[in-house]
RNA sequence: GGUUUCCUGGCCGAGUGGUUAGGCACAGCUCUGCAAAAGCUGCUACAGCGGUUCGAAUCCGCUGGAAACCUCCA
Protein backbone atom coordinates (compact mmCIF):
# COMPACT_ATOMS: atom_id res chain seq x y z
CA UNK A 1 0.00 0.00 0.00
CA UNK A 2 1.73 3.18 -1.13
CA UNK A 3 -1.18 5.76 -0.25
CA UNK A 4 -3.84 5.84 2.63
CA UNK A 5 -7.09 5.53 1.12
CA UNK A 6 -9.30 8.27 2.36
CA UNK A 7 -11.66 6.05 4.27
CA UNK A 8 -14.59 6.83 6.08
CA UNK A 9 -15.78 5.30 9.40
CA UNK A 10 -19.00 6.12 10.83
CA UNK A 11 -17.82 6.46 14.59
CA UNK A 12 -20.24 6.41 17.51
CA UNK A 13 -18.42 7.69 19.89
CA UNK A 14 -18.91 10.92 17.81
CA UNK A 15 -21.73 10.20 16.01
CA UNK A 16 -20.53 10.69 12.68
CA UNK A 17 -18.31 9.82 9.68
CA UNK A 18 -14.82 10.61 10.85
CA UNK A 19 -11.60 10.14 8.25
CA UNK A 20 -10.01 6.71 9.59
CA UNK A 21 -6.29 7.07 10.86
CA UNK A 22 -5.08 4.02 11.88
CA UNK A 23 -2.98 3.59 14.91
CA UNK A 24 -0.40 2.03 12.64
CA UNK A 25 -0.10 3.21 9.53
CA UNK A 26 -0.96 0.04 7.24
CA UNK A 27 -2.17 -1.94 10.30
CA UNK A 28 -5.48 -2.03 11.58
CA UNK A 29 -6.70 -4.51 15.05
CA UNK A 30 -9.97 -5.00 14.66
CA UNK A 31 -12.15 -6.63 17.83
CA UNK A 32 -15.71 -7.80 16.65
CA UNK A 33 -18.28 -9.05 19.75
CA UNK A 34 -18.84 -12.75 18.77
CA UNK A 35 -22.12 -15.20 19.76
CA UNK A 36 -22.72 -16.75 22.95
CA UNK A 37 -22.69 -20.44 21.99
CA UNK A 38 -25.88 -21.81 24.30
CA UNK A 39 -27.97 -22.25 21.05
CA UNK A 40 -28.13 -22.37 17.25
CA UNK A 41 -26.95 -18.89 15.94
CA UNK A 42 -29.46 -16.79 14.66
CA UNK A 43 -30.02 -14.92 11.82
CA UNK A 44 -29.32 -11.57 13.28
CA UNK A 45 -25.84 -12.65 14.43
CA UNK A 46 -25.16 -13.89 10.59
CA UNK A 47 -26.03 -10.52 9.34
CA UNK A 48 -23.51 -8.63 12.18
CA UNK A 49 -21.07 -10.68 10.83
CA UNK A 50 -21.47 -10.86 7.36
CA UNK A 51 -21.19 -7.23 7.85
CA UNK A 52 -18.07 -6.91 9.40
CA UNK A 53 -16.83 -9.65 7.05
CA UNK A 54 -17.47 -7.12 4.01
CA UNK A 55 -15.54 -4.71 6.46
CA UNK A 56 -12.69 -7.02 6.78
CA UNK A 57 -12.89 -7.98 3.25
CA UNK A 58 -12.43 -4.70 2.13
CA UNK A 59 -9.62 -3.35 4.43
CA UNK A 60 -7.84 -6.11 3.19
CA UNK A 61 -8.46 -5.21 0.01
CA UNK A 62 -7.50 -1.91 -0.26
CA UNK A 63 -3.78 -3.35 1.51
CA UNK A 64 -3.99 -3.06 5.25
CA UNK A 65 -2.94 -5.60 7.10
CA UNK A 66 -5.64 -7.00 9.92
CA UNK A 67 -6.06 -8.38 13.25
CA UNK A 68 -9.61 -9.25 13.35
CA UNK A 69 -10.48 -10.77 17.06
CA UNK A 70 -13.70 -12.10 17.33
CA UNK A 71 -14.76 -14.27 20.58
CA UNK A 72 -16.46 -17.11 21.57
CA UNK A 73 -18.87 -16.61 24.77
CA UNK A 74 -18.62 -19.34 26.63
CA UNK A 75 -19.54 -18.30 30.41
CA UNK A 76 -20.75 -15.74 32.10
CA UNK A 77 -23.30 -14.50 30.34
CA UNK A 78 -26.58 -14.81 32.15
CA UNK A 79 -30.15 -14.54 31.63
CA UNK A 80 -33.22 -12.94 32.98
CA UNK A 81 -33.50 -14.66 35.77
CA UNK A 82 -29.53 -15.02 36.51
CA UNK A 83 -28.57 -18.08 35.58
CA UNK A 84 -25.98 -18.78 33.26
CA UNK A 85 -27.07 -18.94 29.67
CA UNK A 86 -24.28 -22.10 28.95
CA UNK A 87 -25.54 -24.08 32.84
CA UNK A 88 -28.95 -23.15 31.72
CA UNK A 89 -28.15 -24.99 28.22
CA UNK A 90 -26.47 -27.95 29.39
CA UNK A 91 -29.46 -28.35 32.47
CA UNK A 92 -31.95 -28.54 29.05
CA UNK A 93 -29.74 -31.26 27.17
CA UNK A 94 -28.55 -32.69 29.96
CA UNK A 95 -24.94 -32.25 28.92
CA UNK A 96 -21.72 -30.69 30.39
CA UNK A 97 -21.59 -26.68 29.44
CA UNK A 98 -18.44 -27.23 27.29
CA UNK A 99 -20.96 -30.16 25.69
CA UNK A 100 -23.05 -26.87 24.65
CA UNK A 101 -20.38 -24.66 23.79
CA UNK A 102 -18.39 -26.83 21.86
CA UNK A 103 -21.69 -28.08 20.06
CA UNK A 104 -23.03 -24.66 19.45
CA UNK A 105 -19.42 -23.44 18.34
CA UNK A 106 -19.15 -25.91 15.70
CA UNK A 107 -22.70 -25.14 14.44
CA UNK A 108 -21.64 -21.14 14.69
CA UNK A 109 -18.59 -21.86 12.13
CA UNK A 110 -20.89 -24.30 10.05
CA UNK A 111 -22.93 -21.31 9.29
CA UNK A 112 -20.40 -18.76 9.10
CA UNK A 113 -18.85 -21.27 6.35
CA UNK A 114 -21.98 -21.00 4.47
CA UNK A 115 -22.31 -17.61 4.42
CA UNK A 116 -18.53 -17.74 3.21
CA UNK A 117 -17.14 -15.21 5.33
CA UNK A 118 -13.63 -15.51 6.19
CA UNK A 119 -12.97 -16.86 9.66
CA UNK A 120 -11.05 -13.73 11.74
CA UNK A 121 -7.58 -13.68 12.47
CA UNK A 122 -7.71 -14.75 16.40
CA UNK A 123 -10.95 -16.35 17.88
CA UNK A 124 -10.40 -16.52 21.68
CA UNK A 125 -12.61 -18.18 24.48
CA UNK A 126 -13.90 -16.33 27.70
CA UNK A 127 -13.81 -19.53 29.49
CA UNK A 128 -9.45 -19.87 27.85
CA UNK A 129 -9.26 -16.53 29.46
CA UNK A 130 -9.88 -16.58 33.34
CA UNK A 131 -6.42 -15.74 34.49
CA UNK A 132 -6.56 -12.59 31.78
CA UNK A 133 -10.08 -11.49 33.54
CA UNK A 134 -8.75 -12.31 37.20
CA UNK A 135 -5.93 -9.93 36.39
CA UNK A 136 -7.90 -7.35 34.96
CA UNK A 137 -10.18 -7.11 37.83
CA UNK A 138 -7.32 -6.86 40.50
CA UNK A 139 -5.90 -4.03 37.97
CA UNK A 140 -9.40 -2.15 38.63
CA UNK A 141 -9.53 -3.15 42.56
CA UNK A 142 -5.83 -1.69 43.00
CA UNK A 143 -6.78 1.42 40.72
CA UNK A 144 -10.17 1.71 43.20
CA UNK A 145 -12.63 1.61 41.20
CA UNK A 146 -14.25 -1.66 42.06
CA UNK A 147 -15.51 -3.02 45.79
CA UNK A 148 -16.22 -6.48 47.28
CA UNK A 149 -19.42 -7.65 48.54
CA UNK A 150 -19.78 -11.24 50.14
CA UNK A 151 -17.04 -12.60 47.39
CA UNK A 152 -18.30 -10.39 44.35
CA UNK A 153 -16.68 -7.44 43.30
CA UNK A 154 -18.66 -4.76 41.44
CA UNK A 155 -17.70 -2.05 39.27
CA UNK A 156 -18.23 1.21 40.51
CA UNK A 157 -19.77 3.25 38.06
CA UNK A 158 -20.14 6.28 39.76
CA UNK A 159 -16.19 6.74 41.24
CA UNK A 160 -15.32 6.08 37.74
CA UNK A 161 -17.63 8.67 35.88
CA UNK A 162 -16.59 11.18 38.21
CA UNK A 163 -13.03 10.48 38.00
CA UNK A 164 -12.62 10.50 33.92
CA UNK A 165 -15.53 13.39 32.93
CA UNK A 166 -17.32 12.43 29.44
CA UNK A 167 -16.19 8.65 29.00
CA UNK A 168 -19.32 7.17 31.02
CA UNK A 169 -22.35 6.98 28.44
CA UNK A 170 -19.73 7.81 25.72
CA UNK A 171 -20.65 4.97 23.78
CA UNK A 172 -24.55 4.49 24.36
CA UNK A 173 -25.31 8.32 25.09
CA UNK A 174 -26.86 7.35 28.35
CA UNK A 175 -26.33 9.24 31.40
CA UNK A 176 -25.70 8.33 34.67
CA UNK A 177 -28.31 10.45 37.04
CA UNK A 178 -30.57 9.13 34.75
CA UNK A 179 -30.00 5.59 35.63
CA UNK A 180 -31.51 5.92 38.98
CA UNK A 181 -34.30 6.66 37.82
CA UNK A 182 -34.45 4.44 34.74
CA UNK A 183 -33.53 1.14 36.43
CA UNK A 184 -36.79 -0.47 37.40
CA UNK A 185 -37.13 -3.86 39.49
CA UNK A 186 -34.12 -4.16 40.63
CA UNK A 187 -33.40 -7.76 40.89
CA UNK A 188 -30.48 -9.56 43.17
CA UNK A 189 -28.58 -5.99 43.09
CA UNK A 190 -28.67 -5.55 46.32
CA UNK A 191 -25.37 -5.95 47.10
CA UNK A 192 -24.27 -2.82 44.87
CA UNK A 193 -24.04 0.62 45.71
CA UNK A 194 -25.53 1.88 42.60
CA UNK A 195 -27.84 0.61 40.20
CA UNK A 196 -25.49 0.87 37.27
CA UNK A 197 -22.80 -0.93 39.38
CA UNK A 198 -22.17 -3.89 37.75
CA UNK A 199 -20.51 -7.34 38.55
CA UNK A 200 -17.05 -8.40 37.07
CA UNK A 201 -16.48 -10.89 39.46
CA UNK A 202 -19.43 -12.56 40.65
CA UNK A 203 -19.13 -15.59 43.53
CA UNK A 204 -20.90 -18.74 42.78
CA UNK A 205 -24.21 -19.75 43.40
CA UNK A 206 -24.93 -23.64 44.34
CA UNK A 207 -26.43 -23.69 40.74
CA UNK A 208 -23.59 -22.53 39.09
CA UNK A 209 -21.29 -25.30 37.19
CA UNK A 210 -18.92 -23.21 35.74
CA UNK A 211 -16.73 -21.86 38.41
CA UNK A 212 -12.80 -20.94 38.41
CA UNK A 213 -10.95 -20.27 41.91
CA UNK A 214 -10.28 -16.82 42.44
CA UNK A 215 -8.43 -14.43 45.34
CA UNK A 216 -12.14 -12.94 46.19
CA UNK A 217 -14.40 -16.12 45.91
CA UNK A 218 -14.83 -19.34 43.86
CA UNK A 219 -17.02 -17.92 41.32
CA UNK A 220 -16.76 -16.71 37.19
CA UNK A 221 -16.06 -13.41 35.45
CA UNK A 222 -18.89 -10.97 34.66
CA UNK A 223 -20.18 -10.90 31.14
CA UNK A 224 -18.72 -7.68 30.04
CA UNK A 225 -15.02 -8.42 31.56
CA UNK A 226 -14.07 -10.92 28.23
CA UNK A 227 -13.81 -8.58 25.74
CA UNK A 228 -12.06 -6.24 27.71
CA UNK A 229 -9.52 -8.53 28.95
CA UNK A 230 -9.25 -10.25 25.41
CA UNK A 231 -9.18 -7.35 23.16
CA UNK A 232 -5.94 -6.33 25.19
CA UNK A 233 -4.38 -9.04 24.97
CA UNK A 234 -4.53 -9.54 21.49
CA UNK A 235 -4.80 -5.60 20.35
CA UNK A 236 -3.26 -4.30 23.01
CA UNK A 237 -4.55 -1.30 25.49
CA UNK A 238 -5.87 0.71 22.31
CA UNK A 239 -6.65 -0.29 19.30
CA UNK A 240 -8.72 0.84 15.98
CA UNK A 241 -11.96 -0.55 15.59
CA UNK A 242 -14.44 -2.09 18.06
CA UNK A 243 -17.31 -3.74 16.59
CA UNK A 244 -20.66 -5.59 17.50
CA UNK A 245 -24.67 -4.89 17.39
CA UNK A 246 -26.33 -2.16 18.30
CA UNK A 247 -27.83 -3.62 20.76
CA UNK A 248 -24.83 -4.75 22.60
CA UNK A 249 -24.02 -0.58 22.87
CA UNK A 250 -25.72 -0.98 26.13
CA UNK A 251 -24.93 -1.72 29.14
CA UNK A 252 -22.10 -4.27 27.09
CA UNK A 253 -19.91 -1.86 24.85
CA UNK A 254 -20.33 1.30 27.63
CA UNK A 255 -19.48 -1.32 30.46
CA UNK A 256 -16.53 -2.75 28.36
CA UNK A 257 -14.91 0.75 28.08
CA UNK A 258 -15.26 1.96 31.90
CA UNK A 259 -13.41 -1.35 32.23
CA UNK A 260 -10.53 -0.84 30.10
CA UNK A 261 -9.99 2.70 31.35
CA UNK A 262 -10.55 1.12 35.37
CA UNK A 263 -7.82 -1.10 34.31
CA UNK A 264 -5.27 1.16 32.29
CA UNK A 265 -6.74 4.70 32.29
CA UNK A 266 -6.98 4.52 28.56
CA UNK A 267 -9.66 4.03 25.73
CA UNK A 268 -9.79 0.90 24.81
CA UNK A 269 -10.75 1.59 21.00
CA UNK A 270 -10.56 4.93 18.34
CA UNK A 271 -13.57 3.90 16.26
CA UNK A 272 -16.85 1.63 17.47
CA UNK A 273 -18.64 0.25 14.64
CA UNK A 274 -22.59 -0.52 15.21
CA UNK A 275 -24.00 -2.64 13.08
CA UNK A 276 -28.32 -2.68 12.93
CA UNK A 277 -30.92 -4.84 13.89
CA UNK A 278 -32.77 -7.43 11.48
CA UNK A 279 -35.91 -7.04 11.54
CA UNK A 280 -39.10 -9.82 10.92
CA UNK A 281 -42.43 -7.96 10.16
CA UNK A 282 -41.12 -4.81 11.08
CA UNK A 283 -39.99 -6.26 14.16
CA UNK A 284 -36.42 -6.77 16.11
CA UNK A 285 -35.85 -10.70 15.83
CA UNK A 286 -36.49 -12.47 18.74
CA UNK A 287 -36.41 -15.32 20.49
CA UNK A 288 -38.13 -14.93 23.10
CA UNK A 289 -41.29 -13.51 21.43
CA UNK A 290 -41.13 -15.98 18.62
CA UNK A 291 -40.57 -13.34 16.06
CA UNK A 292 -37.36 -14.99 14.34
CA UNK A 293 -36.51 -17.14 11.12
CA UNK A 294 -33.43 -19.17 11.39
CA UNK A 295 -30.87 -19.20 8.51
CA UNK A 296 -31.95 -22.67 8.28
CA UNK A 297 -35.84 -22.31 7.80
CA UNK A 298 -34.82 -19.71 5.28
CA UNK A 299 -32.17 -22.08 3.13
CA UNK A 300 -35.08 -25.07 3.33
CA UNK A 301 -38.16 -22.94 2.90
CA UNK A 302 -39.76 -23.93 5.80
CA UNK A 303 -41.05 -20.75 7.88
CA UNK A 304 -44.09 -19.84 7.49
CA UNK A 305 -42.61 -15.94 7.04
CA UNK A 306 -41.56 -17.32 3.37
CA UNK A 307 -43.37 -18.85 0.42
CA UNK A 308 -39.81 -20.42 -0.83
CA UNK A 309 -36.57 -21.36 0.23
CA UNK A 310 -33.66 -18.79 -0.65
CA UNK A 311 -30.21 -20.07 -0.71
CA UNK A 312 -27.61 -18.30 1.37
CA UNK A 313 -26.24 -16.08 -1.33
CA UNK A 314 -29.43 -14.83 -2.28
CA UNK A 315 -29.90 -14.01 1.56
CA UNK A 316 -26.12 -12.89 1.65
CA UNK A 317 -26.83 -10.36 -1.55
CA UNK A 318 -30.00 -8.85 -0.03
CA UNK A 319 -28.05 -7.90 2.99
CA UNK A 320 -25.70 -5.84 0.77
CA UNK A 321 -28.81 -4.10 -0.83
CA UNK A 322 -28.68 -2.51 2.39
CA UNK A 323 -26.25 -0.33 4.68
CA UNK A 324 -25.02 -1.93 7.68
CA UNK A 325 -26.08 1.00 9.93
CA UNK A 326 -30.13 0.48 8.83
CA UNK A 327 -32.36 -1.64 9.51
CA UNK A 328 -33.39 -4.12 7.43
CA UNK A 329 -36.55 -6.29 7.15
CA UNK A 330 -36.81 -9.30 5.95
CA UNK A 331 -40.01 -10.04 3.50
CA UNK A 332 -40.74 -12.52 0.96
CA UNK A 333 -40.96 -9.33 -1.81
CA UNK A 334 -37.60 -8.68 -0.69
CA UNK A 335 -35.71 -11.54 -0.53
CA UNK A 336 -37.05 -12.42 -4.13
CA UNK A 337 -36.32 -9.37 -5.20
CA UNK A 338 -32.66 -9.88 -4.03
CA UNK A 339 -32.88 -13.54 -5.00
CA UNK A 340 -33.21 -12.02 -9.05
CA UNK A 341 -30.66 -9.50 -8.83
CA UNK A 342 -27.97 -12.06 -6.95
CA UNK A 343 -28.83 -14.61 -10.24
CA UNK A 344 -28.57 -11.66 -12.76
CA UNK A 345 -25.41 -9.91 -11.12
CA UNK A 346 -23.71 -13.73 -11.15
CA UNK A 347 -25.10 -14.43 -15.02
CA UNK A 348 -23.02 -10.28 -15.79
CA UNK A 349 -19.73 -11.65 -14.37
CA UNK A 350 -19.95 -14.90 -16.11
CA UNK A 351 -20.79 -12.98 -19.73
CA UNK A 352 -18.07 -10.13 -18.79
CA UNK A 353 -15.31 -12.90 -17.89
CA UNK A 354 -15.91 -14.67 -21.66
CA UNK A 355 -15.80 -11.24 -23.62
CA UNK A 356 -12.89 -10.15 -25.94
CA UNK A 357 -12.01 -7.39 -27.51
CA UNK A 358 -9.66 -7.04 -30.37
CA UNK A 359 -6.89 -4.40 -29.23
CA UNK A 360 -5.95 -4.24 -32.83
CA UNK A 361 -9.37 -1.94 -33.35
CA UNK A 362 -8.26 0.75 -30.99
CA UNK A 363 -5.77 3.44 -31.65
CA UNK A 364 -5.34 4.69 -27.80
CA UNK A 365 -8.41 7.07 -27.36
CA UNK A 366 -10.94 7.04 -24.77
CA UNK A 367 -14.64 6.54 -25.81
CA UNK A 368 -17.47 7.53 -23.97
CA UNK A 369 -17.71 4.10 -23.15
CA UNK A 370 -14.77 3.76 -21.61
CA UNK A 371 -15.47 7.23 -19.58
CA UNK A 372 -18.78 5.38 -18.51
CA UNK A 373 -17.43 2.65 -16.84
CA UNK A 374 -14.17 4.06 -15.47
CA UNK A 375 -16.64 6.41 -13.75
CA UNK A 376 -18.72 3.46 -12.60
CA UNK A 377 -15.68 1.98 -10.97
CA UNK A 378 -14.98 5.04 -8.74
CA UNK A 379 -18.05 5.18 -7.38
CA UNK A 380 -18.44 1.98 -6.52
CA UNK A 381 -14.97 2.81 -4.68
CA UNK A 382 -16.20 5.61 -2.90
CA UNK A 383 -19.12 4.32 -1.87
CA UNK A 384 -16.65 1.44 0.06
CA UNK A 385 -14.58 4.34 0.98
CA UNK A 386 -17.91 5.39 2.51
CA UNK A 387 -18.41 4.00 5.54
CA UNK A 388 -18.84 0.73 3.73
CA UNK A 389 -21.63 1.42 1.48
CA UNK A 390 -22.26 -1.78 -0.13
CA UNK A 391 -25.31 -0.32 -1.79
CA UNK A 392 -24.02 2.17 -3.77
CA UNK A 393 -21.43 -0.06 -5.04
CA UNK A 394 -23.93 -2.61 -6.07
CA UNK A 395 -25.51 0.55 -7.85
CA UNK A 396 -22.83 0.96 -9.89
CA UNK A 397 -21.85 -2.82 -10.53
CA UNK A 398 -25.16 -3.26 -12.07
CA UNK A 399 -24.74 -0.06 -14.32
CA UNK A 400 -21.89 -1.53 -15.58
CA UNK A 401 -23.38 -4.76 -16.19
CA UNK A 402 -25.69 -2.91 -18.84
CA UNK A 403 -22.31 -2.14 -20.90
CA UNK A 404 -21.84 -5.96 -20.42
CA UNK A 405 -24.97 -6.96 -21.77
CA UNK A 406 -24.88 -4.67 -24.39
CA UNK A 407 -21.12 -5.33 -25.71
CA UNK A 408 -22.38 -8.93 -25.36
CA UNK A 409 -25.25 -8.90 -27.72
CA UNK A 410 -23.62 -6.59 -29.99
CA UNK A 411 -25.85 -3.69 -28.89
CA UNK A 412 -22.57 -1.68 -28.39
CA UNK A 413 -19.95 -2.19 -31.30
CA UNK A 414 -17.12 -3.72 -29.17
CA UNK A 415 -15.16 -1.02 -30.54
CA UNK A 416 -16.63 1.25 -28.46
CA UNK A 417 -15.08 -0.32 -25.75
CA UNK A 418 -11.24 0.12 -25.05
CA UNK A 419 -9.35 -3.76 -24.58
CA UNK A 420 -7.74 -1.86 -21.38
CA UNK A 421 -10.96 -0.59 -19.66
CA UNK A 422 -12.69 -4.18 -20.19
CA UNK A 423 -9.73 -6.09 -18.48
CA UNK A 424 -9.70 -3.44 -15.56
CA UNK A 425 -13.86 -3.47 -15.45
CA UNK A 426 -13.02 -7.69 -15.36
CA UNK A 427 -11.41 -7.07 -12.50
CA UNK A 428 -13.26 -4.88 -10.52
CA UNK A 429 -16.63 -7.04 -11.06
CA UNK A 430 -15.02 -10.22 -9.56
CA UNK A 431 -12.82 -8.39 -7.12
CA UNK A 432 -16.08 -7.01 -5.56
CA UNK A 433 -18.59 -9.57 -6.13
CA UNK A 434 -16.40 -12.40 -4.60
CA UNK A 435 -13.52 -10.61 -2.74
CA UNK A 436 -15.36 -7.85 -1.16
CA UNK A 437 -18.80 -8.89 -1.32
CA UNK A 438 -18.22 -12.80 -0.23
CA UNK A 439 -20.55 -13.94 -2.75
CA UNK A 440 -19.90 -17.41 -4.14
CA UNK A 441 -21.04 -18.48 -7.64
CA UNK A 442 -23.59 -20.84 -6.23
CA UNK A 443 -24.48 -22.32 -9.86
CA UNK A 444 -21.28 -23.70 -10.26
CA UNK A 445 -20.67 -25.68 -6.77
CA UNK A 446 -21.05 -29.79 -6.89
CA UNK A 447 -18.51 -32.16 -7.72
CA UNK A 448 -21.46 -33.61 -10.66
CA UNK A 449 -20.49 -29.81 -12.77
CA UNK A 450 -19.08 -31.80 -15.39
CA UNK A 451 -21.49 -34.29 -16.22
CA UNK A 452 -24.14 -31.83 -16.23
CA UNK A 453 -22.57 -29.82 -18.55
CA UNK A 454 -22.22 -32.30 -21.24
CA UNK A 455 -25.77 -33.11 -20.71
CA UNK A 456 -26.73 -29.67 -21.20
CA UNK A 457 -24.37 -29.35 -24.53
CA UNK A 458 -25.78 -32.66 -25.63
CA UNK A 459 -29.52 -31.52 -25.27
CA UNK A 460 -28.89 -28.23 -26.48
CA UNK A 461 -27.54 -29.63 -29.69
CA UNK A 462 -30.24 -31.69 -30.29
CA UNK A 463 -32.95 -28.66 -29.63
CA UNK A 464 -30.65 -26.82 -32.54
CA UNK A 465 -31.04 -29.11 -34.74
CA UNK A 466 -34.83 -29.13 -34.30
CA UNK A 467 -34.71 -25.96 -35.26
CA UNK A 468 -32.75 -26.11 -38.19
CA UNK A 469 -35.11 -28.51 -39.26
CA UNK A 470 -37.98 -26.05 -37.82
CA UNK A 471 -39.05 -28.89 -35.50
CA UNK A 472 -40.65 -26.47 -33.52
CA UNK A 473 -42.43 -29.17 -31.67
CA UNK A 474 -39.21 -31.12 -30.04
CA UNK A 475 -37.39 -27.66 -29.98
CA UNK A 476 -40.54 -26.62 -27.51
CA UNK A 477 -40.33 -29.43 -25.58
CA UNK A 478 -36.91 -29.36 -24.81
CA UNK A 479 -37.22 -25.51 -23.74
CA UNK A 480 -40.51 -26.15 -21.63
CA UNK A 481 -39.01 -29.57 -19.78
CA UNK A 482 -36.32 -27.89 -19.03
CA UNK A 483 -37.99 -24.67 -18.06
CA UNK A 484 -40.07 -26.89 -15.76
CA UNK A 485 -37.05 -28.61 -13.89
CA UNK A 486 -35.86 -24.60 -13.06
CA UNK A 487 -33.36 -24.41 -16.09
CA UNK A 488 -33.84 -21.32 -18.31
CA UNK A 489 -33.20 -21.68 -21.93
CA UNK A 490 -31.62 -18.34 -23.01
CA UNK A 491 -31.20 -17.85 -26.83
CA UNK A 492 -28.56 -15.51 -28.36
CA UNK A 493 -27.30 -14.26 -31.26
CA UNK A 494 -24.15 -16.12 -30.22
CA UNK A 495 -25.67 -19.01 -29.38
CA UNK A 496 -27.32 -20.45 -26.93
CA UNK A 497 -26.92 -20.59 -23.12
CA UNK A 498 -28.51 -21.69 -20.21
CA UNK A 499 -28.75 -20.77 -16.43
CA UNK A 500 -30.67 -22.78 -13.42
CA UNK A 501 -33.45 -20.50 -12.42
C1' G B 1 -41.81 6.83 32.46
C1' G B 2 -36.60 8.11 30.45
C1' U B 3 -33.17 8.09 26.10
C1' U B 4 -32.65 7.54 20.91
C1' U B 5 -33.68 6.39 15.91
C1' C B 6 -36.66 6.00 11.72
C1' C B 7 -40.97 7.34 8.22
C1' U B 8 -38.41 7.70 0.40
C1' G B 9 -42.24 5.80 -5.90
C1' G B 10 -46.49 -0.77 -6.49
C1' C B 11 -42.42 -3.41 -3.28
C1' C B 12 -37.15 -3.56 -1.36
C1' G B 13 -33.67 0.06 -0.57
C1' A B 14 -29.32 4.16 -1.35
C1' G B 15 -29.01 9.23 -0.79
C1' U B 16 -28.01 14.71 4.26
C1' G B 17 -28.92 21.63 0.67
C1' G B 18 -29.15 22.37 -5.97
C1' U B 19 -27.68 16.89 -10.53
C1' U B 20 -31.41 9.94 -13.22
C1' A B 21 -29.18 5.85 -7.08
C1' G B 22 -29.83 0.73 -7.97
C1' G B 23 -32.81 -3.72 -7.77
C1' C B 24 -37.65 -6.18 -8.21
C1' A B 25 -42.51 -5.57 -10.36
C1' C B 26 -45.28 -3.25 -14.36
C1' A B 27 -46.11 -1.12 -19.58
C1' G B 28 -44.32 -0.18 -24.64
C1' C B 29 -40.57 -1.17 -28.26
C1' U B 30 -36.19 -4.05 -30.42
C1' C B 31 -34.58 -9.05 -31.05
C1' U B 32 -37.11 -14.10 -31.78
C1' G B 33 -40.53 -19.28 -35.64
C1' C B 34 -43.32 -18.15 -30.89
C1' A B 35 -41.31 -17.31 -26.29
C1' A B 36 -37.63 -16.65 -22.70
C1' A B 37 -33.13 -14.10 -21.93
C1' A B 38 -30.97 -9.42 -23.03
C1' G B 39 -31.20 -4.21 -24.49
C1' C B 40 -33.82 0.49 -24.90
C1' U B 41 -37.80 3.73 -23.22
C1' G B 42 -41.49 4.96 -19.60
C1' C B 43 -43.27 5.02 -14.36
C1' U B 44 -39.29 10.44 -11.02
C1' A B 45 -41.11 9.54 -4.79
C1' C B 46 -39.39 11.57 -0.25
C1' A B 47 -45.54 10.89 6.49
C1' G B 48 -48.39 15.82 7.41
C1' C B 49 -48.06 21.04 8.66
C1' G B 50 -45.04 25.28 9.44
C1' G B 51 -40.11 27.70 9.41
C1' U B 52 -34.81 28.84 7.68
C1' U B 53 -32.79 29.42 2.54
C1' C B 54 -32.17 32.04 -3.94
C1' G B 55 -33.10 26.74 -3.46
C1' A B 56 -34.78 21.13 1.26
C1' A B 57 -36.23 14.32 0.75
C1' U B 58 -31.72 16.48 3.01
C1' C B 59 -31.43 21.89 8.30
C1' C B 60 -35.08 23.61 12.50
C1' G B 61 -39.95 23.18 15.02
C1' C B 62 -44.71 20.95 15.77
C1' U B 63 -48.23 16.84 14.76
C1' G B 64 -49.03 11.78 13.45
C1' G B 65 -47.06 6.75 12.85
C1' A B 66 -43.32 2.88 13.69
C1' A B 67 -39.13 0.86 16.08
C1' A B 68 -34.88 0.23 19.40
C1' C B 69 -32.46 0.72 24.13
C1' C B 70 -33.23 1.41 29.46
C1' U B 71 -33.72 -6.05 31.31
C1' C B 72 -30.86 -11.52 28.17
C1' C B 73 -30.30 -10.68 22.87
C1' A B 74 -25.92 -9.27 16.90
Amino acid sequence: MTEPRPLKIYNTLSGKKEEFRPITPGHIGMYVCGPTVYSDVHLGNCRTFCSFDNIYRYLLHIGYKVRYVRNITDVGHLTDDGEDRMTKGAKVAQLEPMEVAQRYTVGFHDMMRIFNTLPPSIEPRATGHIIEQIEMVQQILDRGLAYERNGSIYFNVPKFAGEYAGVYGSVSGRILEDLYTETRELKSQEEKNHPADFAIWMKARPQDLMIWNSPWSVGFPGWHLECSAMSTKYLGKTFDIHGGGNDLKFPHHENEVAQNHGACGCHPANYWVHTNMLLLNGKKMSKSDGNTISPTELFTGTSEHTSKAYSPMAVRFFMLMAHYRSTLDITDDGLMAAEKGFLKIMETNRLLQNLVVNARDFDGSETPSDRAISSLIQEAYAGMDDDFNTAIAIASLNEMGSFVHKLSNQQLATSEVSPWVLDRMKVVFSTFLFDIFGLADESATGSDTGTVEGLMNLILEIRAQARTQKDWGTSDKIRDTLSAVGITVKDGKEGVSWAKA
